[in-house]
DNA sequence: TATAATTGCGGCAGAAATGAGGTGGAAGAA
DNA sequence: TTCTTCCACCTCATTTCTGCCGCAATTATA
């Protein structure tokens, strides 16, 4: 077995050199990033086994660093903040994070829950292997590490919610998503918008879609309840 | 989708108290046990999606705890103890508990750490499990997660009315279900709509089973009682 | 026993209600 | 500015429900 490759978010050099020297001792791999962006991009392209990330990024959200990468994969993010609201720690959780510390942190703590995650990793490994960063359907492709959606390899253009609601359709691709929980997925609360603004944007989103795909439906309504997105077999 | 259920060992009354009246809140479904033996007796036989760890047990070591829950289960432990150092927390995760938190602790905290040991477990139990949650009767089929309903492969457009009296009967296979039960089930109150209402529905219902399947007949009229969905046996 | 009356079921059709999609424009953010 | 988000109004399609009619089975009556 490899060893394991972890991904250090953190834009403080000092906090940054302790934990690589540290994960040098305990015979890790890692990388590092000081920026929301590299974070992301570095999360894409090496596919570290677990992200250590601070939450005080100078360009980035932190949440937001966290939704990015869930969007498509799942793999262990622990977040090492020096904020210690509650709010802070639940918002993170609830955006994806597995595990959250507060600076200053014990080194030995932090070795035990990266064992966990690693644990974790190991274990789902042996059963659902890679991930892939592409969606393919049809003549449609999302490209969650770019985020962007091509529908015969020609670009079309989304906003962040229609990228969002689609993206969720994908996920779901045959399954029947209702209203509320559309809402509550891509808004955040149900309560937030209502139906008829889902029903503007579904409108846009399958007019994108089904501009350049000759007569392909890929979202179908299911009146009452919500919306699906169907598998395509191309013959 | 069933309660997620929570198994809360704890000895000291209080704790347990607040601890369990949060998760009622939440609308979470628990059982609780105060005694090292009781939990790894319940761990076993009501088989918790979490379990919520007090350390400081009278009868038995935490970590030993985990150790017997770990040599059958992977079920996710979230260890909540008094005790802050880092020898404690390091062999508890170390023992296979995926979380730690120190009392005090905060409520919020505690559910949103309980929301991600719950979504590991959701989303583990969808890849092993990947129960296609089909019914099947002669040539019909049910999706229920696609909201979709096939004869001999052919999907059949129903309304939402009809797909619920479809569910409905087809939950209770062989059983007779009188025409108060269905109306109360698929309208909610049995004053709602009355039993005319659900002749055209039963009739539109049949129709459209047993338009595509040769002669096959579904339902079955029980005058002056209710309607039945046969068992096809097809040979 | 034979016939008439009653009751319940299904078919059909049309009205009423609900929901979906289109469009334009206002408000806010980049 | 431009882009994005969201709301309001309109039209159209679907869904739901009701009423009426004929048919069949059961029950009552001569």
């Amino acid at each position: 077995m490899n060893k394991p490759q972890i991904l250090i978010v953190e834009d403080d050099n000092a906090v940054a050199n302790l934990i690589s020297a540290t994960l040098e001792t305990q015979d890790y791999a890692y990388k590092r990033a000081a920026t929301g962006a590299g974070a992301v991009m570095e999360a894409l392209s090496c596919k570290p086994d677990v992200v250590l990330l601070d939450l005080g990024l100078p360009d980035m959200d932190g949440v937001e660093i966290i939704k990015k990468i869930r969007s498509w994969s799942n793999m262990p993010i622990i977040v090492v903040s020096a904020r210690s609201e509650d709010f802070d720690k639940v918002s993170a959780l609830d955006a994806g994070a597995d595990d959250y510390l507060t600076k200053p942190f014990s080194v030995d703590e932090l070795l035990a829950r990266l064992r966990v995650a690693l644990r974790r990793v190991r274990y789902d490994g042996d059963r659902i292997g890679e991930e892939s960063s592409t969606y393919e359907n049809g003549d449609m492709r999302i490209d969650y590490s770019a985020g962007c959606v091509y529908i015969s390899d020609v670009e079309i253009h989304l906003t962040p919610i229609e990228y969002k609601l689609l993206c969720l359709l994908a996920k779901n691709t045959g399954k029947v998503l209702t209203h509320n929980y559309i809402l509550k997925e891509v808004w955040g609360s149900p309560t937030a918008s209502d139906v008829s603004s889902l029903r503007v944007y579904m409108a846009t989103l399958r007019r994108k879609l089904e501009k350049n795909s000759n007569g392909v439906q890929y979202i179908q309504t299911h009146v009452g309840i919500g919306y699906r997105m169907l598998r395509i077999t191309n013959k």
